[in-house]
DNA sequence: GTGAAAGCGCTAACAT
DNA sequence: ATGTTAGCGCTTTCAC
């Protein structure tokens, strides 16, 4: 079924039915009601790729997320796609698992499908295959990741203070040594909370004794953080302080405690990050680092759609803030962790 | 930049071209490494929208979920993923929040882009625009949901016995009325749970007096949860038994319950549905009816790659069976349910 | 082994 | 107000 069925059917030319489709108001209402009803008829549905090829727009949004299992993401899609779907937009939703060889795929992909633009939670701390997107000039908007400094659009959270916030409220809780389960270094997330987190240890230490035990695991899921409660247990002394870089870690961490005995927060004190929807139920309830998911995801989409329509328009940096939830993983310990002789 | 551009740089004309990209073997080495050479000097990416046009397929594959922000589906979804990514497909997601109208519009979307196939969970129980997708020729899968009595594909689990395992489950604890907190009937999943948990009263009546008090909502959510707390706790005498349709319900449940210090399961025991990865290590740990998530997502996809590739093929309703995970929630009530008087 | 040419379905400029 | 036409970038016969 094509445009020229429809016009066949209706007695005109297909250059009329094409005008139907996009400027209706150019046909007189007769032949249009005449147009309109072979349509209805032939169940004639406009092809994209036709429309697309002609010069038009894909109507199309390449999204690429580190984990499309990860609450949090999917919270910041959710945003997104509401704002998006408002102009017509699909999303093609890709889900990089971490690895940068399946976001390069993914990138390509999207290239070829010549997405009208692009959503991104890089795994690529260098953003080498983003800037390659950039170069071939397909609008690029980074997903809870600062582009300021590559003069890229993006929405994000400032991932050091949430860190910085989490860490210091452990220390103040009385601990003198924090366990951080924290990504890998090629995520720019986990990056940046590790810088978070040592900033707030550097400074604790002008107090007393304070260090940062850096547990870093291979991705930001549950399976790993069982793993690192594992590495956890083993060591010692213990630390009675343990904050991760995501929730999913968290939880992770909590299940493998618990199995093993380790009570929380009694023994150890736990906080993640993100806060995603279920963190406030779990047992204990985890005290995390919240973000403004939603929000993040919107205003990512709202900037990338500006940068659709007005091309030489100037990139904008969005950053939220983050906030400390406390809740009961971390209330204070009630061995005085004091007692256990760290080196700081 | 297009294949014209990079037979011109290489000195061969654009048909050579294509049979490089296409079928390599048919032109001579030393052209071939020009040809390539161009294509990478170039910095060529092939437009997939042509390739499409010319009568080729669009190497994507729509997914209509019914909420992206359950990650039960996007465990579904990863499975798809990963057999889908094998053969270079790229996901159309789209989040019809159980909206009819939104569905709708995601269809029509969807079948514009001329996708190669469909993987949804539909919201309309009648299927008529699922079949109306199918009369337009599109090879189409169910996702959780049985195709079966509509001639399509589908991978699901057996809702009706799901919730049949939950509800025995909780009368053989002792209680006498059963709380059903279920999503509206336009929703399959909705309908057949609600007829596996009438199927275990009507069995459970036998022994003695059972009831199952069923309270709808509109959709399946951590808010609609909430809410139905509010009007379970408004019930006199109040339930001691409290199933879900699904985990996300049963936390919002457990939020609100807990909220206003009735105690799970002491006061009220609770069932979910789903048993989505937090389930275990909620406060207490939610005792839920085990999906194959991933597996349905696999399988679903599986199933639509042979219908794309062999048109004439017999079509199949893969079908799991569910499994029930008894966890802290639902322990038997301390104070003998029985002792609430109610007509059966 | 390689080139020339037709055409996929559509839009937009132009002609009527 | 409607019809005609030239491509968009690519694949694919069919000659050479």
């Amino acid at each position: 079924m094509t445009i020229r069925d429809v016009a066949r059917l209706a007695g005109v030319s297909l250059g009329t039915v094409s005008n139907v489709l996009n400027s209706p108001d150019l046909v007189a209402p007769g032949t249009r009601r005449r147009v309109l009803d072979a349509i209805a008829a032939t169940g004639f549905v406009r092809n994209t790729a036709a429309h697309q090829l002609r010069g038009g727009r894909s109507r199309t949004i390449g999204v690429v997320l580190l984990d499309i299992a990860n609450p949090f993401f999917t919270e910041m899609v959710r945003g997104a796609e509401h704002v998006l779907r408002e102009k017509d937009y699909v999303l093609m939703l890709c889900s990089s698992d971490e690895s940068a060889e399946r976001e390069q795929r993914y990138f390509r992909a999207l290239e070829e499908h010549r997405v009208d633009g692009l959503l991104i939670t890089p795994v690529d701390p260098e953003l080498d295959g983003v800037a390659n997107l950039v170069a071939h000039g397909i609008p690029t908007v980074l997903l809870d990741r600062d582009g300021g400094e590559h003069g890229l659009c993006s929405a994000s959270v400032d991932d050091a203070r949430g860190a910085e916030l989490a860490a210091e409220h452990l220390f103040e809780l009385g601990h003198s040594v924090i366990a951080f389960v924290n990504g890998p270094g090629t995520i720019r997330q986990c990056v940046d909370r590790r810088e978070g987190a040592r900033r707030a240890t550097r400074r604790a230490r002008r107090l007393r004794a304070s260090r940062l035990l850096e547990i870093d695991v291979a991705a930001l899921t549950v399976e790993q953080g069982e793993r690192a409660a594992e590495r956890l247990l083993a060591l010692a002394p213990r630390p009675t302080a343990v904050m991760c870089a995501n929730d999913l870690l968290a939880l992770g961490v909590l299940r493998g405690l618990t199995a093993a005995g380790v009570a929380v927060p009694e023994d150890v004190a736990l906080v993640g990050y993100d806060d995603v929807t279920f963190a406030s139920m779990l047992s204990p309830s985890l005290t995390s680092v919240r973000q403004p998911k939603y929000e993040l995801g919107a205003a990512a989409a709202e900037l990338l759609l500006q940068e659709i329509t007005s091309p030489a328009h100037e990139h904008r940096a969005v950053r939220f803030e983050p906030e400390l939830v406390v809740r009961a993983s971390s209330a204070p310990a009630t061995a005085p962790p004091r007692t256990a002789t760290f080196r700081g």
